[in-house]
DNA sequence: TTGACTTTCTACGTACTGTCGAATATTATG
DNA sequence: CATAATATTCGACAGTACGTAGAAAGTCAA
């Protein structure tokens, strides 16, 4: 059932290169603009200033952090992955929860089953700590 | 905490005015272009043609059935709330978890507490069953 | 036929992303 | 320092998505 292979394209988050390239930053820590464009290379044609364009705009959007190294510009993350997707989600959610929260759950548990199954554990934990926060600040 | 404003955007699954008359057409479950634009214009300045227009490319989608009716024609929603929010959770989730899975759980809870508290319950009972399921995969 | 209403077509503006070359600036080296 | 090698910045164009809407074409009843 389901397979609903339509509304693909939904969970980008980052277009195709920006995803690669922060993908590198998460991994190395810290790259000059050549040294992440030779990484990207290597499974990907593409010219070196499309990268540092790219790299630029990253930073705008407060995704990178670039600084002054010894002779060239230093590029890292501008925050971790979790980071990331931790604020991310929160937009994310809201959104999806906006036109319905009913039937979620069970697309998350899926998902998430389905990616990391040891999370399981950790969201039950989560869910009955939260379960106990807002009873607490109802009984209150 | 957190509050981090930062990555607004990343939840929008439908453009502004795609959103009202999905919304639109999921209350009312069906209604002519005029009707629709009769609606919108409500509470949003917008040519009856613009409706048309994205009424027409929600359509190309598959997120809107346009039929005839008697003399003019009918929009209806492709599919409901939840078949569209859980449909593309699936690929949302993904996603993000593609990004990191930790640190997701403590967002999703977050956000369902906060927007559907009584899902919480929904949400342990599915974790739960989900876990014997894959106890039992891996059991055989 | 004519006029009101419906539907389609075409097109523009903005925003985001991928893509680069040209120009400019900086660093390294003979 | 003068010049070659590098690094960085700018400006552009293409494609896609969405909001926007007028012009044109189609439909139907008086």
């Amino acid at each position: 059932m389901s397979k609903s292979a339509k509304f693909e394209g939904y969970g980008k988050l980052l277009g195709s290169l920006e995803q690669d390239i922060m993908e590198l930053l998460w991994n190395k820590g810290e790259a000059s603009g050549r040294e992440v464009h030779a990484n990207i290379a290597s499974s990907r044609q593409v010219a070196l200033t499309t990268v540092l364009t790219v790299l630029e705009r990253l930073a705008k959007k407060g995704l990178v952090r670039k600084t002054k190294g010894e002779s060239v510009f230093l590029f890292r993350p501008g925050y971790t992955r979790d980071e990331f997707a931790r604020a991310v989600s929160q937009d994310v959610f809201k959104g999806i929860m906006d036109i319905s929260s009913s039937g979620i759950c069970a697309s998350f548990v899926d998902a998430l089953a389905d990616s990391d199954p040891d999370e399981l554990e950790r969201l039950s934990a989560l869910i009955d700590s939260k379960k106990r926060e807002l009873q607490e600040k109802e009984g209150k």
